[in-house]
DNA sequence: CTGAAAGCGCTAACAA
DNA sequence: TTGTTAGCGCTTTCAG
């Protein structure tokens, strides 16, 4: 039989207190004689007493956040929503998902419904959305905290907390390893250009090979998007228009996946014939054979610390978190040889 | 400046008609007049005003269920939580995810707890939480709705709305396809006597094999995880007690993705010295080299199911939804050879 | 230190 | 068809 929850008022009874009391142990509050507290204490226990949230929220802000993305790489959500999760349990926050499709214009809807109707508090936005300034405008106006991960070397503005990840010095940093290889013709796979990482990893590349002395080849550098059918896709069209080619950048590891994919069809060896490196590290870069170089990109560490950005912007409203840059570092492992 | 959100008093005092009435027409309730009806929602646009779901909340029951998992398998996870979302969507239920350590004692805790603090209305359970009974009951006695994903040819009992997956006829088929290829020494990789999934794929192995006339040869059935790295690491173990082999069913794909590695390692191709299969369908079983001979398991469909059964069944109460099994496919591509 | 009263924004029950 | 009155379970005044 339904047995109805017991409220505080149950506990109050019980426990010979006004129910105020017992509000004020259970929210930890000082000023409560040790002798209430522990019968308080006793009776919640008794009755298995748990406070209703949604009463709670009523008079106080959201303890939840959104994370908000649009992408197909499950891996990279996996990572992100892992990371905010552990924040979010130590600091009793519940996390609501949200994926969307940037592209359409209902998600400005959707978001500000997410904060209108006092769903969430905040949210945490990933590219390509959190590179809207007036999607992040219209957020803060209201009153929704915002946290942004976008790609570059520092934050675009000073709208919200930001944290950004530097996209350009990993791409130079793994092109530069190709040119110390003894590579000359490094083909780019998955240039596009309303997409700030690529667009980040591409400047990368494009200055290695000018500081190094070279110039960039345009047959070389092939727009895609960020996944391995496209990967192979491209890797066709470049095996095609370019035969002096020796090493290939992906975008991504999905990227390159695809080129390992499309080499192998073509009974290329890797890395004998063709070097082939990634981008970010995902865990199947070390499950292909040979195992990608590539670059990490530590999304859990990431999604972590926009998330305790977040909540700290949520908690103490007075005291803005700082800005957050993160660098990454390569990967070496067997997809490359030298020339 | 903090402009507070408009409540449903200022709505009614503007459109000059009572509060009620504008919870009537944000509620599509009946009976309300044309003219106010249009000039209350008139008046909704203009403040865009949005109702306060906390509110909403404690009158009500909860519009939002959570996904209770402990998997380290991304895709899993990613194609469940974009199946369940699909019907959240569509219903504008919420969701919660829980990811949780289903060795540690815990989860009855936070679960009830997500329960008991009306956080969300039901649960949808996958396994191995979704195999304790008494876990279940837990749940039921707070009144929570629980659906829950198992494996097996039939529900387990009448506790709760099931989904339940035939692990076993798959098992069976795939490794009937072994069989007709004329591969008579068989490895089991990632047999697991706590994990009911195995163990269903294992008795289909075993079913065909009897089936055929031979019988299971121990030193095949190989134990592990779900995971690459214990695909590789069984596959060598495999390889160094067994020269017989010629084929291998690998528990899930990651298995058979870390055998591929493993048989890459030893010099083996595949599929001409190894063929190798796998069960999932997840998305790197087409990436791989060769593609990967599986077993399509619809885990995006299959969530989609759970959640609409959820939703039903606090939507409506009276109406039990009924249990419903999934058959599983076999899906064909390169990684096995006749004999 | 403790408690009574008010009220968050909304829906349910009951009148009108 | 509409409005009035309660009251959800809790926190926040503010007065003891």
């Amino acid at each position: 039989m339904a047995v109805k929850k017991p409220t505080i008022k149950d506990v109050a009874r019980l426990a010979g207190v006004s129910f105020k009391s017992v509000s004020r142990v259970v929210n930890n509050e000082a000023w409560v004689s040790d002798e209430v507290r522990t019968k308080v204490q006793a009776v919640i226990e008794q009755l298995n007493y748990q406070p209703n949230r949604t009463a709670r929220l009523m008079r106080t802000a959201p303890f939840s956040l959104a994370f908000v993305y649009d992408n197909p790489n499950s891996h990279y959500v996996i990572e992100m929503q892992n990371g905010i999760l552990t924040e979010c349990r130590e600091k009793g926050f519940e996390l609501v998902i949200h994926p969307t499709d940037s592209a359409s214009d209902q998600v400005r809807h959707e978001l500000t419904s997410m904060i209108g109707t006092n769903l969430v508090g905040g949210v945490i936005l990933t590219p390509p959305l959190s590179e809207s300034t007036t999607l992040v405008q219209q957020l803060l106006e209201q009153q929704a905290k915002v946290v942004r991960i976008v790609s570059g070397a520092e934050p675009p503005d000073e709208l919200c907390p930001t944290i950004y990840v530097d996209d350009e010095a990993a791409g130079q940093a793994i092109t530069e390893h190709l040119l110390d290889q003894g590579h000359r013709h490094i083909a780019f796979l998955g240039y596009h250009k309303d997409h700030k990482s690529s667009l980040g990893r591409y400047r990368g590349y494009c200055a290695a090979l000018h500081h190094a002395g070279f110039a960039v080849e345009d047959e070389l550098v092939i727009s895609g998007h960020f996944t391995f059918d496209s990967g192979v896709q491209m890797t066709e069209q470049l095996l095609q228009q370019s035969n002096k080619v020796t090493a290939l950048f992906g975008c991504n590891d999905e990227i390159a996946a695809g080129a390992l994919y499309a080499a192998r069809k073509r009974q290329l060896a890797v890395p004998e014939d063709l070097s082939i490196v990634g981008f970010e590290n995902s865990p199947f870069s070390r499950q292909t054979w040979p195992g990608l170089t590539t670059v990490h990109q530590p999304n859990a560490e990431i999604a972590a610390r926009a998330a305790a950005m977040l909540i700290s912007l949520m908690l103490e409203p007075e005291q803005t978190p700082k800005h957050c840059g993160f660098k990454l570092q390569l990967v070496l492992r067997d997809s490359v040889s030298p020339i």
